[in-house]
DNA sequence: ATTGTTCTAGAACACCATTCTGGTCAATCG
DNA sequence: CGATTGACCAGAATGGTGTTCTAGAACAAT
C-alpha cells in the first residue's frame, strides 16, 4: 500500500523506518490535537495525517491516549527544561526572574502547537496513568532550581516564600498572558509582554521579603 | 416508571417539575464531570445520578456538550459576577486588588468542584458554538471595572498598561495557585495565600506605573 | 371532550476507539 | 543459503457510547 511505500522509499534500516513511523504518528496527533482539539480528533484522522494504518498506531502506542500522554510528557518535559536552564544560567534575581519569564514566553511563541495542546490537556484524563510522572518531572525541576533560589533568599533577593506561592506568582502571569496570546485577544508583542511581566513580577516577589 | 413518580412525589406544576429535572440533571453533570473528567463520564452516568431517561435528557439539552457548556457559562458568570462587585466596592487601588484576590480565591475555596471543572473545561470542544458568548461575558465585565480602573489610573494608583497584562498579572497568580490548592499541593491556607498574592500582584501593579 | 404542547421513556442507530486475525519483511541462526 | 523468528503493519470485526427516533403520558387550552 501507500503507506508501506512510503516508508521503504527513504532508505534505511526496519528500525529506522520504524522510529519514522512513530514520528509521523506523533506529529499527526500533535496537529490534529492543538487545532482540532483532542476529543475531536479521530484515530482515523491520525491514521490519514500520518499515513499509517490501525493496526500500526497500535502497534507503537497503546491507545489515543497513550498518544497523548506522550506528547504531554515530552512536551512539559522540554519546556521545563527551557526554563532551568535559563534560571541556572542568571545570578542575580531580578535577571533570574527575567530569564524564566522570557523561557516561558518564547517556548510558548516557538511551540504554539505544543504550548495550545498542553494548556488543554493539563486537566487531562490520563490522570491515573501518568499523574506520577508529571509529579516527578515537577520534582525535579524544583529540586534543580532549589540551590540557586536558596543562595538567592540568603542574600536578600528573593523572599522564602512557599514554593507554590512563588510558582503561582512567577508563572501565573505568564501562562495567563501567553493563553491570551495563543488566542489572538492582545495587542502587546511577546517581547513587550516579556519585559513588563518579568518588571512586574521581580517587583512584586521584592515586597514579600 | 421511578423517575415520573419521583417527580411526581413532590407537588408542583409541570413547568416547577422540569426545571427541577433541569437541574437534577446539571447537578448530575456537574457531580460526574468534577471527579470523573467530562470524557470519562457517559450519558449513562448523569441517567443514573438524575434518575432522568434519555429522552428526557436530551429534551432539556441538545447534547452532551451542551449540558458541559451550560454548566461552563452559569459559573464563568457567577464567579465573574463575584470579582466585578468586589472590585466595585473598593475605593483605593490597593484594595480593589485585594477584593479582587480574595473574590477569586473564596469562590474557588466555596465551589471546588465548579472550580475543578472550568479550569479543566477553559480549553474545551465546545469553542466554535460558545466561544462568542464567552467573549461577550468577558467584554461585558471589563467594561464594567473600565470606569473604576479609569480612575485609578488617573489618579496614578495604577498603571496604565494592556488590558490582557493587567488580567494576567492580576489572575494569573490567583488561578495558578488555585490549581495548586485544587490538587493538594500546597501547604498555604487560602486565607494567607490571598493575603500574600494581593500584596505581590499590587506591587507588581505599582512597579509599571 | 378534544386537541396541542411539553415532557419522558426506551429502543434503534451511527460512529469511533479498540481488538483480532492474518499477513510481510528484515534479521538471525543452523 | 534456507528456515525461523519476531517486529511491524493492514484492515476487518467488535463493543461501547453519544445521538436520534418513535411512541406515549401528563397537562393546559379551547
Amino acid at each position: 500500500m501507500a503507506a508501506t511505500d512510503a516508508v521503504r522509499e527513504t532508505t534505511g534500516s526496519r528500525a529506522e523506518a520504524s522510529e519514522r513511523r512513530r514520528r509521523a504518528i506523533l506529529d499527526a496527533a500533535l496537529e490534529s490535537f492543538s487545532t482540532t482539539g483532542y476529543e475531536q480528533t479521530t484515530l482515523a484522522d491520525i491514521r490519514r495525517l500520518a499515513g499509517a494504518s490501525t493496526g500500526s498506531i497500535y502497534h507503537h502506542f497503546g491507545s489515543k491516549e497513550q498518544i497523548a500522554a506522550s506528547l504531554y510528557l515530552d512536551g512539559v518535559r522540554r519546556s521545563q527544561e527551557a526554563g532551568v536552564e535559563a534560571l541556572l544560567r542568571s545570578r542575580t534575581a531580578r535577571t533570574g526572574v527575567a530569564a524564566q519569564v522570557a523561557a516561558y514566553i518564547d517556548w510558548v511563541v516557538e511551540n504554539p502547537a505544543m504550548a495550545r495542546f498542553l494548556f488543554g490537556m493539563r486537566h487531562a484524563p490520563f490522570l491515573g496513568s501518568d499523574e506520577a510522572t508529571i509529579a516527578t518531572l515537577n520534582a525535579d525541576v524544583q529540586e534543580r532550581a532549589a540551590e540557586w533560589i536558596r543562595q538567592r533568599v540568603e542574600e536578600g533577593e528573593l523572599p522564602d516564600i512557599e514554593p507554590s506561592l512563588r510558582w503561582a506568582l512567577v508563572f501565573g502571569p505568564c501562562r495567563h498572558w501567553a493563553g491570551s496570546w495563543l488566542r489572538g485577544s492582545t495587542s502587546l508583542t511577546p517581547a513587550q509582554a516579556k519585559k513588563q511581566i518579568a518588571a512586574a513580577v521581580h517587583a512584586g516577589l521584592l515586597a514579600l521579603r
